[in-house]
DNA sequence: AACAATAACTTGTAAATACAAGTTATTTTT
DNA sequence: AAAAATAACTTGTATTTACAAGTTATTGTT
């Protein structure tokens, strides 16, 4: 096993503690100096992990106050929605397997450009619905470069993430990303899964995902029925 | 005048720099070592700079190697936009007022919900529409709380960037925010300004923007037809 | 009681130092 | 010539120390 450094040891206590609901929104944080003489580290190393909380939206900073806990967004994978009406909560939230996983090679003509090593190696296809109050919200499609996965397709994911199953199994962690956002119309092949009429508003999400493996690559193509829950992010 | 902080000095150095094509994408900056040399700064205060470029994705940093230049978004005020098929220039991009800025009272069914600060302030209205290569791209409704904006109306706004005006006048900045994003059908308002037929599928955008002012946002409601550019982030 | 000054917090910036760990080019050995 | 070991880089983690600047509660004065 890899030790891991102190500030993310910190980091990991501190984020389960805001999810936990040990620390509610608007609540401060111990200060910079406490967490030092808990843990027994120094303030550069909190300050470390406290950035890390920041950056990923946990908590703000405010210069003579302290750490104030953020408001958490739903997140589905790396992805997050929210009612439009009301919050909702993610425990009646399903994963359908609509196709793979099973390898396949590239089409020419695919929505970003590839690399030599990936367009020789194919890609793992995955086609999933995922499904919130019994009904359809998006459909997520994903394409994984066949590099280093061994025994992937074999794996269940039904009802399982992607992303977790990346990391307890390979190691593969999503550090960040780029994406396209547009809004279309509803083909014969989406109206069918998300049950809406052909030619309703969808939004289409084409992603291209970094991880923290150098140079592994993933994409995503997301079709997202957004009447009834937004997609909603941060920056 | 505020004096900057070293390390955001050398941020903003390197950032013109890579703006500039200086250091052009796959390029390797000079290592922290030599930045540490050259501007007479420690490493700690050199990586705080550089933790800056790669939190706004200008680099990404590989250990052992160095930090490698990323290619650029093209921005237009915070977001990006880019080509559906090729690589789209900014420098035929305009900006029109169809409304504003004029001080409004908030309607009691906003978007998002508002402190009593803002409610009792009303707010600067702003309605401008984005045009590239004579095509109008996206629709952009702005509304920022009137609190301390002495002479925000009477400022000249045509084809200059909201944010800058408010960096420089008012020493206000982006530091983040949250969005929700849907796919809708051009009403007729919309219809008219984005030149598409009624039904067609258009992104909408509702952003609430966190500034460095503390508890001070503001918010911003953008029609997007998503048919030449896509909307294009990074996550 | 109301105001002003102060003290005691908080986070922000910056230095100097040390070693660990990953990458690359060089040198040595086979 | 090819492979292996090494040296010389690179970034990553962590400590220690110091002072600046913003916020809040306390204290003193009017």
């Amino acid at each position: 096993m890899a030790k891991t450094p102190r500030y993310k040891h910190l980091y990991e206590i501190l984020r389960k503690h805001i999810i936990d609901g040990i620390y509610k929104e608007g609540d401060l944080l111990p200060s910079e100096n406490e967490l030092c003489r808990v843990h027994s580290i120094t303030r550069p190393t909190v300050r470390h992990a406290l950035d890390s909380l920041v950056r990923d939206g946990f908590i703000k900073k405010q210069q003579g106050k302290g750490s104030i806990v953020s408001s958490l967004p739903q997140g589905i994978g790396i992805l997050s929605v929210k009612g439009t009406t009301t919050a909702i909560g993610l425990s009646n939230l399903k994963t359908k397997i609509l196709a793979g996983p099973e390898i396949r090679a590239w089409d020419k003509s695919f929505m970003f450009s590839l690399s030599e090593i990936e367009k020789e190696s194919g890609y793992v296809y995955m086609e999933r619905l995922r499904i919130l109050d019994e009904k359809p919200i998006f459909l997520d499609i994903n394409y994984l470069p066949n590099i280093n996965l061994p025994r992937f397709t074999s794996r269940s994911f039904e009802n399982r993430s992607l992303f977790d199953i990346l990391r307890r199994h390979y190691s593969i962690h999503v550090t960040g990303g780029e994406q396209k956002l547009k809004a279309i119309k509803a083909d014969e092949h989406i109206s069918k899964y998300l049950s809406v009429r052909k030619g309703h508003p969808i939004l289409h999400l084409e992603r291209k995902i970094a991880t923290n493996r150098i140079d592994y690559y993933f994409y995503s193509s997301i079709y997202c029925n957004t009447d009834i829950s937004a997609i909603f992010g941060t920056f």
